[in-house]
DNA sequence: ATTCATAATTATTGATGCAAAATATTGTAC
DNA sequence: GTACAATATTTTGCATCAATAATTATGAAT
């Protein structure tokens, strides 16, 4: 009776889990919106499971950030003020340019190989004319969080996941800007060559600079 | 036939959030180890309670790092390595002289003076003589905290809150180490001049000595 | 005697049911 | 017509129950 398709994965998840998945998911392609009401019984219908697994995974987003849970009220999405995705983005700004110094002093060159490669990765799905903000959106999560695994402290790379979920809450993503893929390309291309140049003082800046600039997209759209 | 005592707060927690903080509390305490699987038939019964709310309250313990929940075998307090406990130590560092660098800039004369009296608590609870040890963590805790909320950035409060969590896990606490209250309260008593200078730059560097030296002791025990 | 396979036990995971609390609705009084 | 109160409905929260997977124990075979 369960709707979920039954992926026989080498490592199974736990329902709560896959069920804590597809909740993000929805979030973020905003058909459950900031601010709404999370019905139980609903979701609990529409994906063919208890309600035990999915107050499980409600816990777990929470934690995350990516809800709000009120005493004997139930769970809505957590709307993101503008100060709040201020302080999301200064927060990850500084952990973010304190992960690139560390790479800039102890990355090996297999390691910037693999960050040259999706480097190249985001400049072909950032090439104009392609209108795939969706794959350059991916690629450039996926070359954020390279950098981070280098840098080898596990706490961090689970810090910045989530804030970069609470990022992804905000509608006004500032790659969707004019513009705004050609110049961060340019500022990955500055944060690559401070990376090859092994400097973590310029590596960290230009990694600042790549925060200030996103915000700044960000945050003045209407 | 419940074992929990009935708070009628004023807000009133619900049960996984009460089952969490006494479960907390057992793994800073050491009653739990690092290492030992959670045994939820007996917890529950312990506590007079259902395991529903009980899982509920693991998941949480989960996302803030005390527990490492394996699937199909159940959850263990999270085991925290030298190495953990010098990246949490770092990360701290990193995130709270960040803080202090913009209390720094600005901060109220009534801010300064609700931390200056928190650091005469602390100068009081660390006087010689009285190993009040356990009085003189709770105020350094609160010190910090307090300097954490006039930053104002509550995504940063959750996580150094939960970053310290993590850190208490470790047995070797720089505070036990002889003399480390008093080179600790040298360091705070650095750490309020500059903030009273309102210089953010020297405040965020006297709060990632204090971090370094933290560390150092906590690290330098057999 | 050791190793592998099978069975039994134990423990986790998920479903269902019930009670309590909060919200919504309806009715009455002013 | 509006405001307050009482009732009804919806929803959360916790407990109990069932199934499922993993580990341990037991036995047989080499």
């Amino acid at each position: 009776m369960s709707a979920l398709s039954a992926v026989p994965s080498l490592a199974p998840r736990a329902l709560y889990e896959e069920v804590a998945e597809l909740i993000r998911q929805r979030i973020f392609s905003r058909e459950l919106e900031p601010g709404s009401w999370i019905d139980e019984l609903q979701i609990s219908k529409a994906y063919g499971i208890s309600r035990t697994p999915l107050r499980e995974a409600l816990k777990v987003l929470a934690a995350e950030g990516l809800i709000t849970m009120k005493v004997r009220r139930g769970a809505y999405v957590t709307e993101v003020s503008e100060k709040d995705l201020r302080d999301v983005y200064h927060l990850l700004s500084l952990l973010e340019s304190d992960a690139a110094a560390v790479v800039a002093q102890t990355a090996s060159s297999a390691d910037l190989k693999k960050l040259q490669s999706l480097h190249a990765d985001l400049e072909a799905a950032g090439k104009p004319g392609k209108e795939k903000h969706d794959k350059f959106f991916e690629v450039n999560e996926a070359f954020h969080m390279c950098l981070l695994e280098l840098a080898q402290n596990k706490w961090r790379d689970q810090m910045v996941a989530d804030l970069r979920k609470v990022m992804k809450l905000n509608r006004h993503n500032s790659l969707f800007k004019t513009g705004r893929i050609t110049e961060s390309l340019k500022e990955h291309q500055a944060i690559m060559a401070a990376l090859n140049a092994k400097d973590p003082v310029a590596t960290a800046a230009r990694m600042r600079e790549h925060f200030a600039n996103g915000l700044m997209a960000a945050s003045s759209t209407s």
